[in-house]
DNA sequence: CTAGAGTATTGATTTATATCAAGCTCATAG
DNA sequence: CTATGAGCTTGATATAAATCAATACTCTAG
């Protein structure tokens, strides 16, 4: 089955490249991403069908409703998921970061967009190879399987901060979810940081889009929690964490996106 | 390892009972719950651990913190999955039909917290048996990450709802996702019911839980509908969907819990 | 160095929903 | 059949967040 594929077959954007073995081996998505359960041999048919794709901030990845041509797997940068009301009211359902993948299995539409924060580089997989390899391999499906879980325990996470929180909360709960996050993925990427400083990569736009909240609401939470001595801010997107007890007081509860 | 187990096994509640061949033929769970991919072989191993529970309308059956012990599969019943805020604010994450499976795969606890709605009858499974069971049928696994995806399918239309709906659209949403769900329960139960009348099992404040609102002003909306005509209430429960187009306009766009 | 666009902040006002407070309905037990 | 209490509705008021509006910051291109 995976001799059928070139770099002409017009599944591939020409916009993509082929990855080689070496790639892989520093890849997080190979160390503990849908690739981390897979041995060498199968690690190198899959490769055959993959192709590497760069995204620029803003970009569309994929549309809530064209059918869905390929999967990926997030190997830099961000990604939000994202749902609209028919009148333009958006509500962002959460974000991806490496190693996560994106694409809904099993079904032929996302029913959500997906688009780069950042900009974002992915390993893409034909949708229909993808799932003849997916029926193929228990260890893949395994491990999509278990980051699933993990995104839906993210998800009922959110729907609690959602539906309960007040607009400070909110706040609150993404900049402390939002250290934890980056301090990891970049450490994991052997990238220098500290778990106080970070530059939050979204507009307050869509940092409102997250909260269910509005820009303006956010701007005045911002302004409160540095009024309040709990954080920092310089040139709008670097923030600075100076009461992490305070803070996490703050928001309660919650401890990861 | 199957035959370790019997009545007196510790891990089985004296409330229990075993689960004899003719019961899975009629069950939901097995026509397209997690049992649904099962071969008859398989489907008896696996009974061979299975015992059914009943909880009666309110009881907890798994706690947010306490080591998980059981998975469970519904038999009847309705249950809610709801998260609980240090000072005792609530939201409801999701509700549970049969055959839904209950229970966190690849984890030791459950973050929520999982209760009867209704009055509901299980087939639970001891915790680390299943497990091995998991592990050794792929077929299993695969059922259960289907039933995972749609989860997360639910959720993330809840997050859209929770962010970014008003209080009457929630609401009118609600009655629509209840109205579907309860006619297609039904129905699969052979049970006579249609599509515009149902009994709401919910209390206005376990929908205040489930929409993000108080209890007067969920109370308030479904006045409201009822004075625009779009729907009846009889005995406070008893709903009667007048103006299907009309409810729909309002709830904007989800159609499934 | 300046103009301009995009992004963010701050202020004034409105509005949806929460909160507080009665009173009502319905099922159940005496 | 009536008393009781849980669940629900309705009204009055308070409040958090939205909306409307103006101004300020930051980066880029010229």
């Amino acid at each position: 089955m995976h001799n059928k594929i070139d770099c002409q077959d017009e599944r591939f954007s020409p916009k993509t490249n082929h990855i080689d073995s070496s790639e892989c081996q520093l890849c997080e998505v190979r160390a503990c991403g849908m690739c981390s359960e897979l041995d060498t041999a199968t690690l190198n048919d899959l490769r055959k069908i993959t192709r590497s794709r760069d995204y620029k901030a803003g970009e569309l990845i994929f549309s809530d409703d064209a059918p869905l041509q390929s999967y990926a797997a997030i190997k830099s940068g961000i990604v939000k998921l994202s749902k609209i009301l028919p009148d333009g009211r958006q509500q962002t359902l959460g974000l991806g970061f490496p190693p996560d993948f994106i694409g809904r299995t099993y079904k032929d539409k996302n029913t959500y967009f997906v688009s780069a924060i950042t900009n974002v580089t992915v390993c893409t997989f034909p949708r229909d190879l993808f799932n003849e390899y997916l029926k193929a391999t228990p260890s893949l499906e395994h491990r999509l399987f278990e980051l699933t879980l993990n995104e839906l325990d993210a998800a009922r996470d959110w729907m609690l901060m959602l539906g309960r929180m007040s607009a400070i909360e909110k706040v609150a709960t993404l900049l402390l979810s939002f250290a934890d996050r980056l301090y990891k993925s970049n450490s994991l990427q052997g990238i220098p940081c500290d778990e106080t400083h970070f530059e939050l990569p979204l507009t307050r736009s869509e940092i409102s889009d997250f909260l269910g909240l509005t820009i303006e609401t956010v701007s005045r939470q911002f302004s409160l929690l540095k009024k309040k001595g709990l954080i920092g801010i310089t040139q709008q997107r670097f923030i600075e964490i100076l009461d992490k007890e305070g803070l996490s007081l703050l928001a309660g509860q919650l401890k990861e996106t």
